[in-house]
This record gives structure tokens, sequence and C-alpha cells, in this order.
DNA sequence: ATTATTGCTATGAATACCATAGCAAAGGTT
DNA sequence: AACCTTTGCTATGGTATTCATAGCAATAAT
């Protein structure tokens, strides 16, 4: 495990790590994930749970997860999180807890 | 375990997950922080370990990063990541895990 | 003394994201 | 059936973020 860890210090980061990097960094992309972590939710009801998310970055996200294979339209219900989603979901799990465990608020301007 | 998962499904995302997530979402931050995994790193060096970042962007960065205590600034060595910090690259270290047991390749336009 | 490296700042163009309005399709109600 | 509501999205035009590139003062190395 230790070993692991320095494994991951010294090798320089994976393509797949930066374009995973790469896709968290796009607004929302994390936060729609995390919301769809109590089942599957609407269109509306995913831009409710966000807050202030517009309508086009939220359907070019849902686009974008789709085709990663991280969530899946389900008919009636709407979008929900899939394996790898749900793996995702657990993930950030650890997030939720690192942002709980801050000293410093994590405030922004 | 298995019970503080399912309360965090029912729990609303907290303001402080929300803010966490908020910004793992500005271009390069997370990144960033996986870069200085290996230890510390001064301005340029991080510039070329992220590739193609801009340099005004990185000294946004970076200012946010140390403002949020997540990365120091250390005389003559530049960058190193905090406890907290420290923390955080654990958290990536099983995005990284995930990205690699991923089935489908992460590929964006 | 000269050259190279480092840590930045400045600038303008490209891209991403925003709020808001609106609309067609489907579902529910009377 | 006619009506109203909800839903899933698209369109538009403005604002913010990020980009690439150039450059410069300060420090370090030769």
């Amino acid at each position: 495990m230790a070993q692991r860890i320095q494994n991951l210090r010294r090798a320089p980061t994976s393509s797949k790590m930066a374009r995973a990097l790469d896709f968290s960094s796009r607004r929302w992309a994390l936060r729609i994930i995390w919301e769809l972590r109590v089942g599957p939710l609407n269109f509306r009801a995913l831009q409710a749970a966000c807050g202030r998310i517009s309508p086009s970055v939220l359907q070019r996200r849902l686009h974008e997860l789709r085709a990663l294979q991280i969530i899946e339209k389900i008919p009636r219900l709407g979008y929900r999180l899939s394996t790898a989603g749900e793996k995702l979901f657990q993930v950030l799990a650890q997030l939720d807890k690192w942002s709980r465990d801050m000293p410093v608020p994590l405030e922004q301007k």
C-alpha cells in the first residue's frame, strides 16, 4: 500500500489520469455525478439539485458523461450512474470527507 | 461503512462539498496538486509538468491553493503540498486508480 | 561581466460558461 | 377532447475564464 503510493509518486502522470483530471475540471461535471448519488434524476431535477447550472451546460455534460459511460439515460426516470459512475461516486465520497476535515474553509471569490 | 455511504446518499450536498467540487472544476487545479505529489516543484517545473498551462492561470491557481492552505511556498524549492494537500493527493490517488480501471477510454474532444 | 534561469505580468484572441426566453412533446386533469 | 403542466431541450447574446505568446526584472550560475 505504502509501496503503491510510492510508485504513484515516482511515475509520470499517466495520460488516463491527465484526461480524468481534465474532465474533472469541466464545470459541474463532478457535481452532476454527486447529485446522482441519490438515485436517478431527470433533467429538471438535476438542474434544481445543482442550483445554478445553465441548461446548455447541463445538456452538454450529460452528453459527455454518457459518452464516457459514467451515466446512462433510462426511459422514464432520467439519468443514473452506471457501474463506473458508482465507482467514481466512491472517490467523490472521499473528497466529501476531505472537505469536511479541511481546517481552512474552502471559500472562493 | 455501508451505513456511512447510505447517509451520504440521503443527505443534501453540503456547502463544503459544493465548494470543493467547484474548486475542483477550475482548470488545472487538481492537476497541479497531482504534479506536486513527487515533491516540491518550482514555477517553471510545474509549468512543464502540466504541459500546456499558461503562466497566468498557473499563477492564479498557486495563489488560490495557497490561500486554501493546500500548498505552501518554500523559499528555494518552490511549492509543495501541505498536510491538507497530501490528504487531497490520497483522494486523487483513488481517481488515478479509477481512471486506470475505466473500461471506456476517457477521450474528450 | 555575461549568460541562463526563474518567477512572474501584460495583452489580446479564443473558448467556456452564464442567464434568460422559448418551444415542441408528453403527461395529467377536467 | 380541450386544456394546463411538466419536461427536455435549443437559441441567443453577454460575461468570465482560459489560452498562447511576449517580455521583463531579479537571482544564480559560468
